[in-house]
DNA sequence: CTTGCTCCTATAGTGACTGTAGGATGGACA
DNA sequence: TGTCCATCCTACAGTCACTATAGGAGCAAG
């Protein structure tokens, strides 16, 4: 016995049971992630249940990082359940691949930054060891790649 | 006895020696990081070793993900050579705190992302795991927060 | 009837670039 | 001299995922 808790919700509460602001569920219509929901005569807009798990669905892969489009296309995976899972294991393994690789990235510029914090001896500027460092890629100790995401 | 090696170069010229896209370099100097260089007759961008030494300087800084604003008072400093480097330091320990806290968060991440991903049965999609996952926040392990940058 | 909250649209701004359109210049070769 | 191609120029739009602002209208309570 599924209780249907089906009182129309005004936008406002939407964005305080999911957390996410009034102007991005906003925005998230705008780009066709989140359908145009009924609204009252006023022109307000009235929202479900269904909209209410689509945009907890959103906003959990988006706190876990996919991309918009990523959660575009795992939304229309889920809504054909007969279909082989493959795909959307394919998405989440290179996504899990992508966020290692950022990991390994930011480790080496850890190391790069924390050697050259250590290396400062809080004198004049004229004599700053970080400054030097950032002049002259060739003193860093790894090839640090550029961080760019 | 410094080789001054002042033949002015072109935006191609310094781009190559530093690795910065030409189009990049011209936004820098829209944006004042770069300064405007001087011009042949017909106006093209001539650059000389100021120029090299300070794209360089930029680039590495970037690479090293520093923002550009945060770039701009280093740049600021360092043609203060007199002045103490105790700001230096600050900035370069905050963006140190600031990328260690983006591994935690990553690291956080990575495990949530894995967990998700050796749940797959490799079934169809209305079984996914990782589906069920991504629409219940409460099936996480740990409060991953949001990853936003 | 006023106060204060929620809601509406439309538009511009963020950061750090990248891409495109449409044209001018420079040097090498026939 | 013609012509070819690489290089350079400006100006503006697009990227991503929002956030902020301006200027209103609606709604419930006191």
């Amino acid at each position: 016995m599924p209780k249907k808790n089906s009182a129309p919700l005004a936008i406002g509460e939407l964005s305080h049971q999911t957390g996410v602001k009034i102007t991005t569920i906003r925005f998230y219509e705008t780009i066709r992630l989140l359908p145009e929901p009924p609204r009252t005569t006023a022109g307000r807009r009235t929202y479900g249940a269904v909209h209410l798990r689509r945009l907890n669905f959103i906003r959990h892969a988006r706190d876990l990082g996919f991309a918009v489009d990523t959660i575009r296309e795992l939304l229309a995976l889920s809504d054909a359940p007969d279909q082989s899972c493959a795909w959307v294991d394919a998405i989440a393994r290179q996504h899990l691949e992508e966020v290692e690789d950022k990991i390994t990235r930011l480790s080496l510029l850890r190391s790069e930054l924390g050697r050259m914090v250590k290396a400062c001896s809080h004198g004049r500027v004229g004599d700053c060891r970080i400054l030097d460092t950032l002049a002259d890629h060739t003193r860093c100790a790894s090839d640090h790649g550029a961080v760019r995401d």
